[in-house]
DNA sequence: GTCTATAGGGCGATAGAC
DNA sequence: GTCTATCGCCCTATAGAC
């Protein structure tokens, strides 16, 4: 495909992750994005639906991966299998992203509002894909949806902790260990059940 | 205060719900709400950040009530301490809206995209609250992060069932109800721990 | 690609409350 | 008089329609 220079997006979405650090996300308009990378501000929203999203494009390939390996998983407890789910998603992060951009990209959005509100909706529609995933594996509905909210609750903390300390684990064992801080706080929450 | 009419904010609200019902939101514009309420363009956005914000205005106020009660409660672990305090949310949310408001208004956010980002972005505002609540009690800042977010997780999904379903039991038992899911959910992962 | 409507901000004027 | 809510007209950027 392509034509002239190819990958459009591509191009679009390292235009944008520059621009953003560099002006701010409110100070950059789309054409300034679509100057830089040599496109008209009509061709960026052929390729995105709007602003935000030319920073959230690859969500859906990775929400797809990891409901892939929810379907693929061996039998379990929901909540251990949504937890693996978004462990097979980590190590895609993890490899094909990369500690350095993921925090260049984490910094972005963490400074607009309109960016953070794009990522909470992003990791609802996570959510409901998982619940998705685990309620064709014969898991009980209400409990599917609690099992994939915690799980990318879950998530949510290890990349934080990721994208936030400098020295920084993988995200992968930064996920491990907030599963383990997860098992702790129900088993706390538990040992106070009678009293 | 006030001017010739009073409550601006108030019948700013009214006319909004009452119009994003009627025609749904993406063919209300901002005019013709504030054409509803009598008053200008202009000033319904002195009164609201954005349009999506007419639907969100209380939630600042319960996400206070639900603070206040959790540095209100007694000792105990930290997630039961955080569904305290939703629970807390949960009783105002039954007593002063009522569930044919919640109902309608569910009805509304649930049928715009933009909307309902507002609504993961509240929800995730309403979290972090949560989590620096819990810090103040003395709870670590990991644990207290991820409490936050399986409570309000938790509450999600009440919220759900309580505005989804047409009988309905109350928000607050549907809540209960929830916790006790998330418990059975945390203690079948547990069992397998080491399988 | 061009054309247009709507979101949303800035500023000054005004009209009431105190 | 001050203070504040409202309004009207300016503007630009987003985003959809043609």
């Amino acid at each position: 495909m392509g034509r002239w220079a190819s990958d459009a997006p591509g191009r679009l979405r390292a235009a944008a992750l520059e621009l953003f650090g560099e002006r701010g996300y409110d100070e950059t308009t789309v054409a300034d994005v679509a100057a830089r990378a040599g496109l008209s501000e009509r061709t960026f929203f052929r390729h995105f639906a709007d602003k935000r999203e030319v920073l959230f494009d690859g969500a859906r390939a990775l929400e797809d991966e990891i409901v892939a390996a929810i379907a693929d998983a061996g039998p379990g407890p929901s909540l251990r299998v949504a937890l693996e789910g978004m462990t097979a998603g980590a190590r895609i992060l993890e490899g094909e992203v990369g500690h350095e951009r993921a925090r260049r990209r984490a910094r972005v959005v963490a400074s607009s509002e309109e960016l953070r509100e794009r990522e909470q909706m992003k990791m609802a529609e996570l959510s409901d894909a998982l619940a998705a995933a685990l309620r064709s594996r014969g898991c009980a509905p209400g409990e599917a949806g609690l099992a994939a909210g915690v799980a990318v609750v879950t998530f949510e903390v290890a990349f934080a902790a990721w994208t936030g300390g400098d020295v920084g684990a993988g995200l992968v064992e930064e996920l491990s260990r907030a599963a383990g801080a997860l098992a702790t706080l129900a088993a706390g929450a538990r040992a106070h059940e009678g009293s």
